[in-house]
DNA sequence: TTGAAAGCGTTACCAC
DNA sequence: GTGGTAACGCTTTCAA
């Protein structure tokens, strides 16, 4: 149809064509509704002939916006963090956005992948951060910015609230199916999101009458192989547990497979409830029970209140998503109870 | 440390505080080597002094290159796309650019999701494209682009070869396994990653002298739930078959807990081997065999592609990265032969 | 080796 | 309502 010439059609090519001023055509695509009737169809005739799209650079240097967020992550791939990004990705999309990414190395201090999003190339920025280090937030000063999952005196926060939750998931092993000496599988010290778990795990043991015991709360680095260790210590120091409940569900299947291996079943000797609810909870056998975080949801959520933040709407510095139980096999329902899930 | 002020330093601020002018610090930014020493050494204090980083969109402006890449895929979430973007990710963030991501619906048209990248605002786009409309061609081209497992007579693409991977497993199912009639759990007609994983299938039964019989072909949209459906179907009509070839992984598992759910058993009854090598392949019991086909690998190496290109380096127009055999469970080895592998 | 100045494509302020 | 025009911050000739 059109014709394609090297350079894609300026302001300027519109507005000659058009028979109006480059201003004119900036109002049109900003705020058409300044403009008479008839200048708007000269332009818009002119803008889809020429089909012109404003340059975003351009855009921007004149002191607009980016249209642009930008998300940091520890990491991109494992089903956690891509689910949460699909959930930044949708909402800032729908929003007419663009998403900037980026990984900082697994345990590369994370304001090297920062600045470079800082440089006034995003309108805001959402932040995953292993640890909060004190410089990190002068980086992030003057710019909106929402944390995920770690909360901060000065900064928004979306994360989740564990509190229901795990509050099912413990009363669920304990009433349910009879669990009585309950183990804590955490995730590293000084990770915020663990500590907050393990506290409304704790709490709720408490409340339940059963003391937490301290030999039965052990920690490792989120992954499958750190609950397979753990679950492995566990048993050779022969420690006595009939349940476990574990911070993320990585660590829990390390643990199911664990157990299995030495000849133990789940959840007959040991019942399982993990974190998150990623994919393979439900594809594993046995299926993993476990307290349901929808991470989609809370990427979406992030981006949600950063792009409120970005436009001036008003917005709760704190923004907590529900978590529930859903209760598989592993702590041992049957598996009748999943039959109408289907693969998303 | 240093005093926060309103607005980031600019060049002019530089080269005030240095004694030389804009241009000077512009070319200390792209190349230093021009300059004589000591007008370095001056620009340099000066530059670590303002905490200066060059703004990015008026760099575009001026001429140059965003230093962004973009990738565009059909979604986010899932394994096999976020292990794709992570690839991407790592060797974009070690070139020193940035990625932008965007995502379609999921059966949104493809050029939706793109002129917005097309804008001026990347210098290079990684497309991974659910089917190749002329359209999107058109829009693609004068723009520096690589196509993922979609091959196209005039753009450069990066794609699986499935040929020694699918050969190795259905020699493995046949030859160490005893399979005689294998089923074949193909993609939607129109994808070309699946054709050719058939083609390598069906060439492979045919060298080994059996034919390969078109009611064993049966076709489903990639997911779980189809891969349950497609067993489901084949054992209601009686087919006879003791193995499935399975173009994903994610049908071969559906397969699998179908064919499990019925009474039969996985590998005594019928052997199964998937392909791509998510990570869950490992994680299931049975684990199920497949073909690997790592897709980090598969997204590193399109943007090192792409990178090449838009540096113009020279560029293979085709790159074929190979696939191989993980012999596990599914398919009738047993377990051990994975005792080293760890999570990554 | 360095400086001056002309863009790059928008936006926004100020007149008309 | 609309047009002129000065920024925005950088790169890049062209001279010196």
């Amino acid at each position: 149809m059109t014709l394609i010439s090297k350079s894609p059609a300026t302001a300027a090519d519109v507005a000659r064509m058009a028979g109006v001023s480059t201003a004119t055509v900036s109002r049109f695509m900003n705020s058409p509704d300044l403009l008479a009737r008839d200048t708007q169809q000269a332009v818009l005739g002119a803008v889809k002939q020429l089909n012109y799209r404003p340059n975003l650079a351009a855009r921007n240097l004149a002191g607009g916006s980016t249209n642009c967020l930008g998300l940091v992550l520890p990491e991109l791939g494992g089903p956690f963090f891509s689910e949460l990004l699909a959930g930044v990705e949708e909402a800032t999309r729908e929003a007419g956005y663009h998403l900037l990414v980026a990984g900082t190395e697994p345990h590369e201090a994370f304001p090297l992948a920062f600045p470079s999003l800082n440089q006034q190339f995003v309108d805001g920025t959402i932040v995953f951060p292993d640890t909060l280090s004190p410089g990190m937030v002068e980086n992030l000063a003057g710019h909106p910015v929402v944390l995920v999952e770690v909360s901060h005196p000065s900064l928004p926060t979306v994360a989740f609230d564990p509190s229901v939750g795990v509050r099912e998931a413990i009363r669920h092993l304990v009433c349910d199916h009879g669990a009585e000496r309950i183990a804590c599988f955490a995730g590293p010290v000084g990770a915020e999101a663990s500590r907050r778990r393990e506290e409304a795990c704790a709490d709720e043991l408490r409340s339940l009458g059963l003391a937490a015991d301290p030999s039965l709360l052990v920690r490792g680095d989120w992954s499958e192989l750190a609950g397979r260790q753990m679950a492995e210590r566990l048993l050779e120091q022969g420690r006595c547990f009939d349940a476990i409940f574990s911070v993320n569900d990585e660590m829990a299947i390390g643990a199911v497979r664990e157990i299995e291996r030495t000849g133990l079943r789940v959840p007959d000797d040991v019942r399982v409830c993990g974190f998150d609810d990623i994919p393979q909870a439900r594809w594993m056998r046995p299926a993993l029970s476990t307290v349901a975080a929808p991470p989609r949801t809370l990427g979406r959520t992030a981006a949600e209140v950063l792009l409120a933040r970005i436009t001036g709407r008003p917005t709760p510095s704190d923004v907590q998503i529900p978590t529930f139980l859903v209760a598989r096999e592993t702590s041992g329902c049957g598996q009748e109870l999943e039959r109408e899930e289907n693969t998303s």
